[in-house]
DNA sequence: GCCTTTACATACATTCGTGAATGTATAAAA
DNA sequence: TTTTATACATTCACGAATGTATGTAAAGGC
């Protein structure tokens, strides 16, 4: 058929991409074939034997557009005088991501149900890197908080940012599930804040989490 | 061939299961094979049909089996006088049970892992009955646990059993992919221990778990 | 002792998916 | 302007997996 433009090819690129994606999420990775994906995209086979190798490649390609905006938009602010509300907002800003963009959504989707651990995808069962990342990011996090004296006392940065770790994860892997009862697609939110507020000093309410933060030392029944 | 016993053939039955998870945990459920099953178990496709209409009947086959083992074990006690020792003892022994019968264990890492969820598989990844009766007794025993006076205040028990419920499933899944750097494996324990002493009130130690817990009201820095 | 059912094995038909080979028309380089 | 590399489409050869149909020998009831 015709020869295209770069301009053009590239779109037939991004094309095969978003074919992909649907179809993962509607047939699983396994029983996906590069067909369904030629025919949803409206090109044959042959388009995409072209485009990607074969469709461990094609899935890798959908997987890290989906990873670029966290990278950019999850962030904990460092100057902020309440590290904890920096952790909040950067929680919360997980599952604006996930909400505000479909794309994003369906391919953490597929990640989470649709796809099988195995062989090549062996590894990918372990953290990746950008999720150690985000570990770090959170103990240091809890760091700042512990030296600001915002933190609870007792219990080693450390562990609270490994309890949180596990706490997004689960919740991101509930959230897109999108069930059971809906409370954790609905009250991300407040579940978030909740699990922030528990980490407080002198916590007696999940009250208030603006920047004007309840005092250190109020203590009631 | 010949005939077999009853006894007999509820032993093909189970060596057909057995099968079924080892091949399911290296190759994943969809790139397995009947006769890649019966061959790991030593009979033919005709054996694997006989007793199963089908891979899917194999694998709910294989579910159950390894789902039995909590119902027994994980129990919440409803007559302690710390409630929170008795969750904490609960989440504890979901840990023992992966670790002690490695049937469970791969059982739930081809679950989470080598599985893909679509058509009659779909509604798996919603919460099972299974998971909404744990999150149930979560949510009872922290209001035991507020009706005795150990919860710190302010937080909902409903609250704090979606908490603890994605904690739990956050720990499952990273407990079986064995990494990142090990912690949630070799440490389950001290994150429950965290997870835990996080709701006790008037805590300012992650201290002792043992039934002669630290009393409601020390504070210290 | 016969008959039926059980517990498999074997064989077959069909479909599906892959990868590669080949064709082809044009954009871009020379 | 000619050439060449690009961006696909089309076709083919092959294996692999499934479900079913059929074979068979012994268990177990009567």
């Amino acid at each position: 058929m015709v020869r295209k433009t770069k301009e053009e090819a590239d779109l037939t690129r991004r094309q095969i991409i978003d074919a992909a994606r649907r179809v993962f999420l509607e047939c699983g990775v396994s029983h996906t074939t590069l067909e369904k994906i030629a025919a949803t995209a409206g090109v044959t086979r042959g388009a995409v034997y072209w485009h990607f190798r074969n469709k461990t490649e094609l899935f890798f390609a959908m997987r890290e557009q989906a990873i670029l905006p966290f990278v950019d938009r999850v962030v904990f602010k460092e100057d902020d005088s309440d590290p904890l509300y920096g952790i909040e907002t950067a929680l919360r800003e997980i599952f604006h991501i996930l909400g505000d963009q479909p794309e994003v959504r369906e391919t953490f989707e597929i990640i989470s149900f649709k796809c099988e651990y195995v062989n090549e995808l062996g590894d990918m069962m372990q953290c990746t890197g950008g999720q150690l990342d985000f570990l770090g990011k959170l103990t240091e996090a809890y760091r700042r908080a512990e030296a600001r004296g915002v933190l609870r006392p007792g219990i080693a940065p450390d562990d609270l940012a490994h309890d949180t770790f596990l706490f997004v994860g689960g919740l991101i892997k509930h959230w897109l599930a999108g069930r059971p009862d809906e409370r954790f697609r609905a009250d991300a939110a407040a579940l978030i804040r909740t699990h922030v507020a528990l980490r407080r000093a002198g916590v007696d309410q999940a009250g208030p989490v603006s920047p004007a933060r309840s005092s250190h030392l109020s203590k009631a029944a």
